[in-house]
DNA sequence: TATTAGCACTCGCAAGCGTAGAGTGCTAAA
DNA sequence: TTTAGCACTCTACGCTTGCGAGTGCTAATA
């Protein structure tokens, strides 16, 4: 529907204001317009056009006698028709993926790190999101007993995700018990996503139909716990002091809430959680994103995977004032070294 | 040397000035302290006393015509010497117990958890440092192989943590192999430190005096990395934007350093790292603690162990203004039960 | 018809100024 | 030893003023 409206003159004044305002984060004036972007047009033109894109709702003025800023509509508009796809530059892509090639990391570490490196070359606000272990695929489940009181489960996921839960079991096992036992998870389990084993392992139905009926409390007991996900997501952040230099945050009351928001870890989860539609990236401008705390800013965020397994979120959040071309090209890349990455290391 | 020089009417205008300021985080004037804290003087009495600690260096003035605020050496004096030991209040224990009670979390996840006790109850920010790897007890090793390729390792401590890391071999091993490489390394390593076994991995010479020649090679591939244990230390902060709401980080100027240090957390974790001297409690005002970006703030730490074994450091932050007799008994207390937790659960 | 120069008008912002009030230090009296 | 009284200091706040940046409109121009 927007577009359609915008001739080539509109879209290059709305562009060169994105652009000016990116830089300056100030009220961008007709003069400013007409003397740095080239165009053979006198200020006095450059208003004209400035007040029909006002009229469109692309641009906004803080007071009858100042420049323009951009809406959030502005930039829906200018992300989705107007924003030319960047490569990342080489000296960048090396950079990341001497990041990741330099140390040996773990799948955690290796999310951890990738919000670290999101925010160091973005100059902005890294997320990354742990799996979403739901859909990932047992391969294999290896018992340790403990104690007669208590057992270590060891999961491995086919995307080479290995996790340990202590479960307390309250009947005492022969060491053939837990060989039996051992052996019968995988070959039941292996090979079924965590979240279906989550629902079996909560359901007496489900439990009695596929194991044995003496073992059926037994398996209970030690996948209940184990495979409880929820818990599971872990959120990492860095760069969050990146904001205190954007020129919007200089007052308190703008920086606040924000914080509030990024402490709850749960409410950023569900904020970066893939959604319905999925596309390769996805940008939330301003208050689409809905969050309180969160008006001011926006995300860029992407999945990734390794063999076609979902396995988390990573992404940027800045303020609304943001690069998005460089972003998006940055959080692209990124995503699609991580999954290399973990393949590999698998 | 500090406090012989105090009389009791010193000692009492300088805790009621603390106390004060401490509410409203504003100078305080000879007349508040008269009138509020039912001594018997006059304004005028009080306004020498507090001369007198002005020249003892335990109170200063922001400018000439201006009352009084508590310095970092004021404080230290109240800390060291005035400050009464308090017993946290039964609702408080409660509510702390029931929280670590109230769900099955394990060795990593009670730590995290700790810190957002510690924020709830104190309203400053609460820290919690991951185990002092170093200190802990080997006692059983578990080797399960992936594939040709690659063993985790899945070592246990005697204080209940369960650690796994996925290793990379360049030879191939039998099943036969890895069991006789498994009980040897339980052999010869259970019951000594993760810090021993860490340096004995790194070590050809130690290595070969501990263990057969034809074996030396892959135990040193296997635990050079899992015991590779400095990047180990996990950092948990909650309660950041609990530092909003005090009026002396009002200005982005004042809140912004904090931030920025609090974000690396290798230098969190090495102002929590418990001090050679290692009391109970350790409280730490102002610029003592010298970081950058701290010099408002204080730290209220202790360390927490089961069963003798040091295994990891909890603390609050808050401005220097800090209610520290409320804080160092929540510390206090908190590293108690969390190391009852942990004994319980291990 | 599209563009531009010119001009009056609006608004924010910083500087300057004066006053009110809070709090001190000192002195002399109780 | 304590206190009342007083002069002095400094901040915070409100008010006014002038400047400059930027706009919208109108009339002239290509």
């Amino acid at each position: 529907m927007t577009t359609a409206k915008l001739n080539p003159r509109n879209r290059d004044v709305l562009e060169a204001i994105i652009n000016c305002y990116n830089r300056t984060a100030k009220p961008v004036s007709s003069r400013t317009i007409a003397r740095q972007y080239g165009m053979q047009l006198s200020p006095a033109t450059i208003r004209n056009t400035m007040a029909q894109l006002g009229e469109f709702g692309y641009l906004s003025q803080p007071h009858t006698s100042a420049g323009r800023i951009p809406t959030e509509l502005g930039y829906r508009v200018y992300v989705d028709n107007m924003m030319t796809a960047q490569r990342l530059p080489d000296k960048e892509r090396r950079f990341i993926r001497q990041w990741y090639d330099s140390s040996e990391l773990d799948f955690e570490e290796t999310i951890e790190q990738t919000s670290k490196i999101l925010s160091q070359i973005s100059h902005y606000l890294g997320v990354a999101l742990s799996p979403q272990l739901h859909q990932g695929i047992l391969r294999r489940l290896e018992l340790i007993p403990l104690d007669s009181q208590k057992v270590i489960v060891v999961l491995i996921t086919n995307s080479g995700l290995v996790k340990n839960q202590v479960v307390s079991i309250h009947e005492s096992f022969s060491k053939a018990d837990f060989y039996r036992i051992s052996r019968m998870l995988n070959e039941k389990l292996a090979g079924l996503s965590l979240g279906e084993i989550q629902q079996i392992s909560q359901s007496r139905a489900k439990l009695k139909a596929i194991f044995d009926r003496d073992m059926s409390d037994p398996v209970a007991m030690l996948t209940r716990n184990t495979f409880s996900l929820d818990r599971e997501i872990h959120v990492y952040l860095d760069g969050t002091s990146n904001f205190f230099g954007q020129p919007e945050f200089l007052e308190v009351e703008q920086i606040e809430p924000l914080f509030r928001f990024l402490e709850q870890k749960d409410r950023v989860a569900d904020l970066l959680s893939p959604k319905k539609e999925n596309p390769e990236i996805q940008v939330l401008i301003g208050s689409e994103n809905r969050c309180e705390g969160m008006e001011m800013c926006s995300v860029v965020q992407s999945t990734f995977s390794v063999r076609g397994d979902l396995l988390g979120t990573i992404g940027v959040i800045g303020p609304t004032r943001m690069e998005y071309s460089r972003v998006v090209s940055i959080v692209r890349f990124t995503a699609q070294v991580i999954g290399q990455h973990l393949q590999k290391s698998q």
